[in-house]
DNA sequence: TTAGTTGTAATATGATATATTACAACCATC
DNA sequence: GATGGTTGTAATATATCATATTACAACTAA
């Protein structure tokens, strides 16, 4: 399994939107261009961003825009965004009918959510120690380094 | 997304081979009816489990026997061993076409990469902390308790 | 020899991710 | 205020994957 490319998709919508804020045009078609992906699916997402309060947008015009500085949003906020994980189901699917007459079938699933839930907790955090100012400057140096 | 169920059902099957140990026919049937799944299912979750050295099994009797000791054997170990996250394609899905002729589109790749297979190691790090004599532990003090 | 079991292939089914079409609501501008 | 471009979103299609199920050969224990 993978937490889908929405995730990944997110974070190219805002790195792009900041690396071409000068430009005209930065439609929902030019950002699914430099994606590789449908232009609805970048309006979905862009959507979920809005909602999440991480940019603004306007119906009818063109371009969305950042509501936050890059280094206000951390690959949490966007993963979060986007839902790449369920936030009632969790990371790990438990297997849904462990038997209740059965002594280790009753009290293995609470057992072991505590540990999983530990380990996605693991996880979150480190998504939160990279901000899209980390991703945004990384992206600039790798560009520079082209012209070399 | 979830990480698929075979990952609990590998932790429910070495947790009940143990719990179970002195008990007659401890078969893939029986250990379906713990865990509310099909036979085959278990079969095949055993097979993995097998192929990664933590049980082993003799074809046409019945009764896996786990290969390690309970604290030889980590939550990371089981999660390896069923596969719930594809070695070469890892945690998360990347949106396959990038636009070369983007400068994002052609960098955001592995600027990402980078920060994402850290992600990935804390999540599995977090995995590593965990045995199945915690797991084993905390069901048998589970079932104790409910005697009370 | 017989009954029970494992290992695995083959197939079915359902869920989910992504793509695509379509269109109403809206904006900027001439 | 008419026009062209755009967003927001619903509806649908398609492909992939997780899980269930059937079937059976290979094997073991008695």
């Amino acid at each position: 399994m993978q937490i889908g490319s929405k995730f990944t998709i997110g974070v190219h919508i805002i790195t792009a939107l900041d690396y071409f804020k000068d430009v005209d045009r930065v439609n929902s078609e030019f950002l699914a261009g430099s994606i590789g992906v449908n232009p609805v699916i970048v309006r979905t997402v862009i959507s979920q961003l809005r909602e999440a309060g991480i940019v603004q947008t306007q119906r009818g015009s063109s371009g969305a825009e950042l509501s936050r500085r890059l280094d206000e949003i951390t690959l949490y906020d966007v993963y979060k965004a986007v839902g790449s994980v369920d936030a009632e189901e969790g990371l790990f699917h438990f297997h849904e009918q462990p038997n209740p007459d059965c002594p280790v079938g009753r009290n293995i699933h609470k057992v072991l959510d505590r540990h999983l839930a530990e380990v996605q907790k693991a996880m979150e955090d480190s998504l939160k120690a990279t901000t899209l100012a980390d991703i945004s400057n990384d992206t600039k140096q790798a560009v520079d380094n082209e012209s070399k």
